[in-house]
DNA sequence: TATATTTAATTTAGACCCTAAAATAAATAC
DNA sequence: GTATTTATTTTAGGGTCTAAATTAAATATA
């Protein structure tokens, strides 16, 4: 009789003991069984087979606190040499690489100043796997294997296919990049929206547990959005993200950088804010269509410092951003709006038009209990996100053995 | 050793049986098997309780059709008298009751007149108990129990509280409306959105099976939405349905019934129409502010016939339409949007301008696969849907034996 | 220091649920 | 009348979990 078990109940349980020791670090089986709702028992004969695959290990036991009374924990803990990934993010201007081991932690991390701008699609292909390449070198020094590769992007992604359909940072579309990644290195290739990834990292921080609807909000050169729906991403027809900057404020306004007029990006992005800023201030030179960070910087210090043309740009852009999240509010109602991103820098500025604009567009029984907050902006966040993602991926094939 | 289940394989089970028999009427146990990827084993020992619990039949099996070589099929079918349900439908200025079998099955329904817009908190709730008194005794003639009374409403409910937040129809806000029903008639009480309970029947309708992702927008005297995400309702953070007539097509524009400007119920909604057309067409005398059926078919009349004047306000209801498309496909990205209500009348009127303007507001990359299609309006539609989402949620109990 | 108490982890026994295979039932085809 | 086909039921057995019992390893107390 080749029996077919009907229930993937030990398989969920197993991916929800992993999923807890790589959110919290080394716990005990008690408090794992706790923690998930399974019995000691349970978590007994899992960690017995995790640790038979050699996906954890025991910590010894004299580096412990003094725990009280009664036989002390044994606590447990993922292997971080029992796998890596590698994660890379592609942005304007700029690509990161990163190496993640199997607990979850930053290894390594690079960084390449690169004119995206200016890449064929040979040439985008060429560079990611030689940079891929020279990174898993080196971490497969430390670890058992490579489980799978992460393509965090900003723009419109097919996950599904594996495609890029369109990014600011490039000057081309619709550029399979997973398949080619995926054949040369062996393992699994995800593409992903950088937003995605952030808001992965996020809805797992336990400031923003409780809230089942969260919709992180990206400002910087241009405004990207993930919405977690009971903490997975949602992902609509295509498999892309939610694009929250080009929903519109206002029909046949600003133009984007998308060739449409009207959309929040137009109004609030970094390039907006400067395209609007240099025609009456006095601002550092530079490629004014992909503003730096210094620029940014320089800009916002206006702002901040009580420049009123400066604070007259990004009223307005905060006006839009409100009238964005009006709709945002009308159509999602999330719980809770997080901004984040480099642009963030900026929305102090932003947040009193924004509130008002809100408030002028939308019945405050229609806001309902919605918060907005602001959130600090970490340049890692992303590459985090895309190797929890990555690593979360790959733990199914990890358990089969295979 | 009091044992407590750790699996609820079976109790999903046999609600995907009865699910199955609900959508599909009488089926054999081993396409019911099929149907929901279960063996007929499986399938025997969960008809067998059923039959035990009363809640289903076997066919009597000379009705069939020659079915060809080997035993014939048995078919089973819910028992119509099991139990039953009670779905109020309250819409501006007017009442249906219906009364729906455990099949599912409308088995009796009422329309009654009532000016909503002057019912007082205490008036309505006394015309809502004496009018469900009313069909409940009819309705316990024939049926077992009554396991549940959904109110099906415009407007922004709270289902977790039973709280109506706010509707068209009254002049009043905040009415906890569910829970003095719970009390009275002993049995639980939904109050839904009368877009969710359209869209919950719609989802389940073949042709539009197949798209996980579905919006459907409510024409008519405002304009709702309801989002369909695997087959479930969308709730956002207070439990309301997303409120597409209410996200914005023109900062600063037309005046909305809800109190603010801009919204795309301002221009695209029956007494926006009417409004504009009042202006500039000669239409049948009436409340101008409440539109009849009758007056809105006579102005959808000179639309077609070619005048100018009604085809210039339906072109820009369209645009308006349009625009909200736009910020919908941008932040939800649906697979298909489904537009339906007596507005739909109108439709054709509109489709031109609507599509001119998604594709003027979003690049071709963000419209993505999304289809836009019409659907025939039925007037039954919400209440069916309340009645399917009512036997849903009572068959939990009904299978615990109270 | 010896014993009791407390808490953690493991082992044991048993319940539930499902599936595959075998058996039975009820038709049609030849 | 027998063979074949298809549906349903019965049987045997595997997997997974939990509760209870047991074992392990510490602290508290006398």
């Amino acid at each position: 009789m080749a029996y077919q078990p009907h229930d993937s109940s030990r398989h969920d349980n197993t991916l929800a003991v992993i999923r807890s020791l790589r959110e919290q670090g080394p716990v005990a089986r008690v408090d794992l069984g706790i923690l998930n709702g399974i019995s000691s028992a349970t978590v007994t004969s899992i960690s017995a087979d995790l640790l038979q695959l050699g996906l954890i290990t025991e910590l010894p036991p004299d580096v412990q606190r003094p725990s009280g009374r009664g036989r002390p924990k044994t606590l447990v803990q993922l292997a971080p040499e029992a796998a890596c990934v590698i994660c890379v993010k592609l942005s304007i201007n700029e690509l990161q690489l990163v190496v993640g081991d199997y607990a979850g932690q930053l290894q390594h991390s690079e960084h390449h100043s690169v004119a995206t701008l200016a890449l064929t699609p040979d040439a985008l292909a060429a560079l990611l796997e030689e940079k891929i390449a020279a990174v898993r070198t080196t971490a497969l020094a430390s670890h058992r294997r490579l489980v799978g590769i992460c393509l965090a992007v900003q723009g419109v992604v097919s996950s599904h296919s594996g495609t890029l359909i369109w990014s600011p940072a490039l000057s081309f579309r619709n550029a399979p990049l997973s398949a080619p990644l995926a054949d040369r290195f062996d393992c699994p290739v995800l593409l992903e929206n950088d937003a995605n990834c952030i808001a992965s990292v996020l809805a797992t921080k336990p400031a923003y547990a409780g809230y089942p609807n969260l919709a992180v909000i990206m400002l910087g050169y241009g405004i990207g959005m993930s919405v977690m729906i009971d903490g997975v991403p949602f992902l609509g027809a295509n498999g892309s993200a939610a694009e929250f900057g080009h929903s519109k404020y206002q029909p046949g306004g600003a133009l984007c950088a998308c060739g449409k007029r009207g959309c929040i990006e137009a109004y609030a992005s970094d390039y907006a804010l400067y395209r609007e800023a240099r025609e009456v201030l006095e601002l550092p030179a530079g490629d004014s269509a992909h503003p730096s960070e210094q620029q940014m910087q320089a800009l916002t210090q206006l702002a901040m410092q009580g420049n009123p043309e400066a604070q007259r740009i990004f009223a307005e852009a905060g006006r839009a951003l409100g009238y964005g999240m009006a709709n945002l509010l009308a159509l999602f109602n999330p719980d809770l709006v997080l901004v984040t991103g480099s642009g963030v820098r900026g929305y102090a500025a932003m947040q009193e038009a924004m509130q008002d604009a809100i408030d002028e567009a939308l019945v405050s029984e229609l806001i309902g209990p919605t918060r907005i907050v602001s959130c600090p902006w970490d340049r890692d966040m992303t590459c985090l996100g895309g190797i929890a993602i990555t690593l979360q991926a790959s733990d199914s094939s990890l358990l089969s053995g295979r």
